[in-house]
DNA sequence: TCATCAACTTGCGTTTTGCAAGTAGTTCCT
DNA sequence: AGGAACTACTTGCAAAACGCAAGTTGATGA
C-alpha cells in the first residue's frame, strides 16, 4: 500500500483532501468568484468563513497542491493564490455538486443561475471553462470563449432582476 | 431567503449535507458494496468507521432523505437501509470523485478498478447504473444490463491478479 | 436456556471548529 | 513625516465533532 490514510480507495482519498465544510468553498470562490487574495476571500465570502479557518485551509490547500501561493509584485505584503491543474480538474465535480444542490436542496435563485448554466452546458462548457481557468491561473493562452464572462453576466442579470 | 444554513449557494448546500469525512463513505458502501445493514456497514468498511460515527451518520442521512430505513421482515431487530432517488443521483458525483482521486492521489490498484470503469463508461454507464440502483433500492423494474455485476467482476478480477 | 447476533449507546479524552480580539509589516494620504 | 488604513495572518478560549473501547437491550438459533 502506498499511502498513509484510511484506505487506498480513490473516493476516500478525494474525501481526505476535500471532505470538510470549507475546502471546496474556498476553491469555489477562487474559481467562480476569481478571488485571488486572503483579504478578498475573507471579506467577500458568502458563508462568513472565519479568518483562522481560511488561513488554515489556504495553508492546507497549498500543501496539497490544490492552490499556488505567489507574492504580488505590486504589493510586497500581498499574496496571490492561483488554482493548479489539480483544482482546475475539480470543475466537473463542482458542476455536479451545484446540479445536485439545485435538485435536492432549496438554493436561492440568484446563486443558482451559474450552477444551472454550468449544468446545461455539460462537459463541453466545462472544458471551455477549464481552458479559461488555465489561462487565468496557469498562464496558458487566452481562449476565444469566456465562460467566466457568461457566468458573470447571467449572475448579474439575476441579481438585477431581483430588484 | 428560504433556508437556515450558511448561504443559498447550491454548492454550499450540497456541502452542508455531504461535506464531512464520512457521509459519502457510507453512501459509497451502500451504493457500490451493497451493504444494507448497520452491522454489514460497520464490519466490512474499508476505512474502519467507528460504531458511534456510523450510527450518527445513518441517522443524519435518513433525516436528510439520502437513505431510507426499513425493518427487515425476516429479522425483527434488523434494519435495511436503502438509497433514495436523491442519493442515487449522487452517482455522477461519486464517479467524478473517483476519477479525480485516480488522477491526483495515490490509490491502490484493486480499489481503483471500479472507479476507472466508471469513468470510462461515462454518463451512459452512470445512467444504466442508476437504473439498476433504482431496481435494487426503490423496487423499480430490473434493467437488462447489470453494471453492478460488471463492477464486481472487474474488482474480483483485480483482487485475484494481486495474488 | 444460553451463547450469539444486531443495533446502537455511553464515557471520556483528543481534535477541530468558530468567534472575537490582537499583531506586525506596508502602503496611502496629506 | 506621520498617521490612518490595508494586508495577512495569529492567539485565546469555549463549544462541537471525532474516535476508541466498553456496555446495553432485545431478538434468534441450537
Amino acid at each position: 500500500m502506498s499511502q498513509k490514510g484510511r484506505s487506498g480507495c480513490p473516493i476516500n482519498l478525494t474525501l481526505e483532501h476535500l471532505g470538510d465544510r470549507w475546502s471546496l468553498i474556498v476553491i469555489r470562490d477562487v474559481m467562480f468568484g476569481n478571488r485571488r487574495s486572503y483579504g478578498e476571500l475573507l471579506s467577500r465570502n458568502e458563508e462568513g468563513i472565519a479568518s483562522n479557518i481560511l488561513a488554515d485551509r489556504l495553508k492546507r490547500l497549498v500543501e496539497a497542491g490544490l492552490l499556488d501561493r505567489a507574492p504580488d509584485p505590486s504589493h510586497r505584503q500581498k499574496a496571490i493564490y492561483s488554482l493548479t491543474e489539480a483544482s482546475i480538474e475539480l470543475v466537473p465535480l463542482l458542476a455536479h455538486m451545484g446540479a445536485w444542490g439545485i435538485r435536492h436542496t432549496r438554493p436561492s435563485r440568484e446563486l443558482s443561475v451559474r450552477a444551472e448554466l454550468l449544468e446545461e452546458g455539460g462537459p463541453e462548457l466545462w472544458d471551455a471553462f477549464m481552458d479559461e481557468l488555465r489561462h487565468l491561473h496557469l498562464g496558458a493562452p487566452k481562449p476565444e470563449r469566456s465562460v467566466f464572462g457568461e457566468l458573470r453576466a447571467a449572475y448579474e442579470e439575476a441579481m438585477a432582476e431581483r430588484e
